[in-house]
DNA sequence: ATATTCCCCTGGAAGC
DNA sequence: TGCTTCCAGGGGAATA
């Protein structure tokens, strides 16, 4: 469920809670996530560590010790990250649960089990495995600039949305945040990605920039159950153009949206706004 | 190499 | 009311 935003949103979230804390504990649930929870590493690496800051790369988090050690957190679908006293009953589908000094907890909750914790010693942890290959932060303009995407776009006959969601392309935009930057610049989410030009590809570059700024500045997108660090729901569902509102008129010419499966997710699009087959410039 | 399809898992909503 | 089916914010492996 989290993309960026709601990422970033829980990073600034724990980050007052967790950052400059001693790890005096770690418990898991033993039930494997994406993968299994290294409980022996994290005791090796994380016991008596303190956690240097709460940073963020595309949807992981990553917590650095002052050990050099590295705890990578992905929340999956499901994940959340809540704080806790331990005398806080556990819910249903806590996995892990981090000790700190202060008498507190950090628990890591996850439903569905989609989501991923790692951990990495001092050597590894310049370049753990699932931070490799990642593309640009979006959000940077340097890196995640115009002319980035269309010499990633060059010659790519796949849709444009696929392109969008792929991490090796720019991170962190997920299917809700594809689905809003194409309806914002008026790019159907099927164009093959090579037959946009720069003018198109600039748009893309920009409106999701401005989009996920939005979502962050709102909280994030709560569908069903995205909670920040304090349990709260975030409130930008209530600006989405397109994403679950098919039947629905287009906000922009009244046109009803439709939604079409697409790469095994559900693309929502206005037809009058997106024309699937338009070459522009 | 590149692009769909399926699968991991649970639970809520919609359909009958 | 109760049972069944479908669907979901991610990502990776297995297929075409």
């Amino acid at each position: 469920m989290p993309e960026l935003p709601e990422v970033e949103v829980v990073r600034q979230g724990l980050e007052p809670l967790l950052a400059r804390r001693r790890i005096v504990g770690v418990a898991t649930s033993g039930l494997p996530l994406r993968q299994p929870v290294p409980l022996k590493k994290l005791r090796l690496l994380a016991h008596e560590a303190v956690v240097t800051a709460v940073a963020r790369r595309g949807k992981f988090l990553m917590l650095p010790l002052d050990n050099g050690a590295l705890i990578l957190l992905h929340l999956g679908m499901t994940g959340k990250l809540y704080p806790a006293l331990p005398t806080t009953p556990p819910r249903k589908h806590d996995h892990l649960v981090l000790a700190l000094d202060d008498g507190s907890e950090i628990r890591f909750n996850d439903c569905r089990r989609f989501g991923l914790v790692a951990a990495y010693d001092r050597f590894e942890a310049a370049a753990p495995p699932p931070l490799t290959g990642l593309g640009p932060e979006p959000l940077d303009e340097k890196s995640f600039s115009a002319a980035y995407l269309l010499e990633r776009c060059r010659g790519r006959k796949t849709p444009i949305k696929n392109l969008l969601m792929d991490n090796g392309v720019v991170v962190g935009i997920g299917n809700i945040y594809a689905n809003e930057t194409l309806f914002a610049a008026r790019v159907s989410p099927w164009a093959p990605a090579g037959t946009l030009g720069r003018t198109r590809i600039a748009s893309i570059v920009t409106a999701a920039r401005e989009i996920l700024r939005r979502a962050i500045a709102a909280g994030g997108t709560t569908i069903a159950d995205f909670a920040n660090a304090a349990g709260e729901s975030g409130y930008f569902q209530v600006q989405l153009a397109v994403y679950g509102r098919h039947g629905r008129p287009c906000p922009r010419c009244g046109t009803t949206i439709e939604r079409r499966p697409q790469a095994g997710r559900t693309s929502f699009y206005c037809r009058r706004c997106q024309p699937a087959c338009r070459q522009l410039p």
